[in-house]
DNA sequence: ATACTTTTTGGAACCGTTCCCAAAATATCG
DNA sequence: CGATATTTTGGGAACGGTTCCAAAAAGTAT
């Protein structure tokens, strides 16, 4: 492994000039070549640790997931990496891998591997003196979440949470089904916008028609069966997660309920996977990988620019497949326009009906 | 941020005796209470940077994958992730977004970056010159691909291809269309399973049932049309990847033709969107987190034992479910026994048939 | 040619650790 | 109790860069 000193050496320079061309300052011409010469003559790469002890900047970002192995925080990454690939940053991943309090832990070792910043994607609550303590330390992005101390990258999930039930309600049901996720805040506006949305069509709200899982697809299959069982059962639900709603649409299909003549249904977030159920899942599109994306430019901003917390929030999209019957309606005698996924193709676009 | 320095006269010892301490050489009891007081009182956390240029060590492996948001690539980081963990390593992860080439550009910009050890999970081969740099500067381990020259943990395609070919030869099909992944080593061993397989029940190999995709949706989709298309349609179907298996589903679908009843199906890879389809997808599990767990733990040993480089395969796993008839066959008369996701349950085990 | 300004360069300190080595403190023995 | 063996400790040189500062070199004006 060669260091600045044998180039310095090679190149009849001192290691100060070498320096000052791997930083692009200004070195006579003649210096510059003998320099860039023995670069490529060594095959010599600046020791990052040794660079970052001096300048005290890693050009590491820590990143906190409940779960790699997860479709929806896989997007996300994606999104992260994509962003910080074009800016020198490299991320560093942790999975909590689902156990609770262990963000925490994690957040300080990632802390003490000296990163420069730290995105976490978790939706659960940090303690306020958990927060206290990373405050002014070093940059914290949260994407899918919201903090008064930090930026944040969120969804709208009130608006994802009116337009799914909207789109129930615009297609004439009246007994409307929610499969809610784990209780947090994300949870709690998407059930105001669902009740919103019903206040809206002057219909009633009834609690017995709020379950809640936790995102995944055992979670959906199980809050169905329950709906299912109520001595009046909905004629539409609502998952807030794909999962679940493959999970519930799995559940009506066992119990010999059919989608979307017997039973309406929407999701949430847009995996790839709801294209390919039968029927394709109309759902709440939500930008994972613009989250990540973002949240990967917020941190680098915030690292480099030290400008003050911002808070994004993006909107969603709700995307119409099959499983509500309101694509059927639309493509009444025309069957020619579809796709293989089963969305409806207008005018060679994505092949969804955004709305 | 607080150094050893200041740990050092904050307890009146000097920074070697902290640097003992914090390393666990063997220290005097009074000094050791008084240094781990004042670490404690400061809230000193080492510099890893400093400790890595000092130990010429950074802790950090760099992995390298075709694509974060695949399930695939995720069960298999988390693998990875999860061995890494309990040693004290972190990885550094980057995407090469199946972008041709860029895997040899990160390696070696992680290699610059002074990562400890390199995993490659990218079924692409690098070149031989390529190699040959890499060889001996550092430790490099293959996930899921193979080499002469480094430590490489992979599948046994070869009897995955068998077995998916053998349940359908043993079903009564004879005709058995295939729809393999890339031009990879992969492919051809799994392709070579198949037609094994064949040979040893007596079945022609016929070459217009071969297809090739990219082990996504889409693929599947189209390669499944062809194989329709044909004026003597197979009777049954593998495919290379579960996310081909249900592009064929969704195609077979959407010209009428029933799964398992018309044509039977099985996949490679269990994902968990296998148990989502309807019908649920026979297929060939890949042990994915393990592959990554190994990984994982080979990197390490490597690095820290620098033993030599090994060559580990794993076995994969049948997984009846009910794409291809089999499993409406055994549980006639039975339907008591099904788990939500339509497997067969076996005395409260994972709830598949394995074979 | 001389004095002065500007550019280019090398030397040395520093970033925060580890670790070798010699000095200091303590323990062991005759 | 002094001499020696052993343990514990502190000083300082790495590790491989960056950057300040002053010296050297080059350029410009008189």
């Amino acid at each position: 492994m060669t260091t600045i000193m044998e180039v310095a050496r090679a190149a009849g320079v001192s290691k100060s000039t070498v320096s000052r061309v791997l930083n692009g300052v200004p070195v006579s011409e003649e210096a510059r070549r003998r320099v860039e010469a023995a670069i490529a003559a060594l095959n010599f790469k600046p020791n990052a640790q040794a660079r970052g002890l001096s300048l005290r900047r890693s050009h590491l970002i820590g990143v906190v997931v409940p779960e790699i192995a997860r479709i929806f925080y896989g997007e996300v990454l994606e999104g992260i990496e994509s962003a910080l690939a074009e800016t020198g940053f490299e991320m560093i991943v942790c999975s909590t891998r689902n156990r609770q309090g262990r963000e925490w832990g994690l957040t300080k070792l990632l802390w003490s591997k000296r990163v420069d910043g730290l995105i976490l994607v978790t939706p659960r609550e940090f303690s306020p003196q958990a927060l206290k303590s990373l405050k002014g330390e070093f940059p914290v992005v949260l994407v899918d979440g919201t903090s008064d101390s930090f930026s944040s990258i969120s969804v709208d999930n009130f608006a994802g949470g009116f337009m799914a039930t909207e789109h129930l309600l615009r297609l004439g049901h009246r007994r409307i089904g929610l499969i809610l996720g784990p209780d947090t805040r994300e949870s709690d506006q998407r059930l105001r916008g669902y009740k919103k949305a019903l206040a809206d069509y002057d219909c009633r709200f009834v609690p017995e028609l709020i379950r809640s899982g936790d995102y995944l697809f055992d979670s959906g299959f199980t809050a169905m069966e329950e709906l299912l069982a109520l001595p009046e059962r909905p004629t539409a639900v609502f998952a807030a997660s794909d999962l679940m709603a493959i999970g519930a649409l799995k559940a009506a299909e066992a119990h010999g309920i059919k989608v979307p003549e017997d039973l309406a249904l929407v999701g949430f977030d847009d995996i790839e996977a709801a294209r390919w159920t039968s029927p394709a899942l109309t759902t709440i599109r939500q930008p994972l990988r613009q989250l990540g994306e973002i949240g990967g430019r917020t941190i680098v901003k915030a690292i480099t620019k030290k400008n003050d917390p911002t808070k994004i929030t993006l909107g969603c999209t709700l995307v119409v497949r099959e499983s509500c019957g309101a694509f059927r309606r639309r493509m009444e005698g025309s069957r020619s326009g579809r796709s293989p996924d089963g969305n409806v193709e207008e005018g060679g676009g994505t092949g969804d009906i955004m709305m």
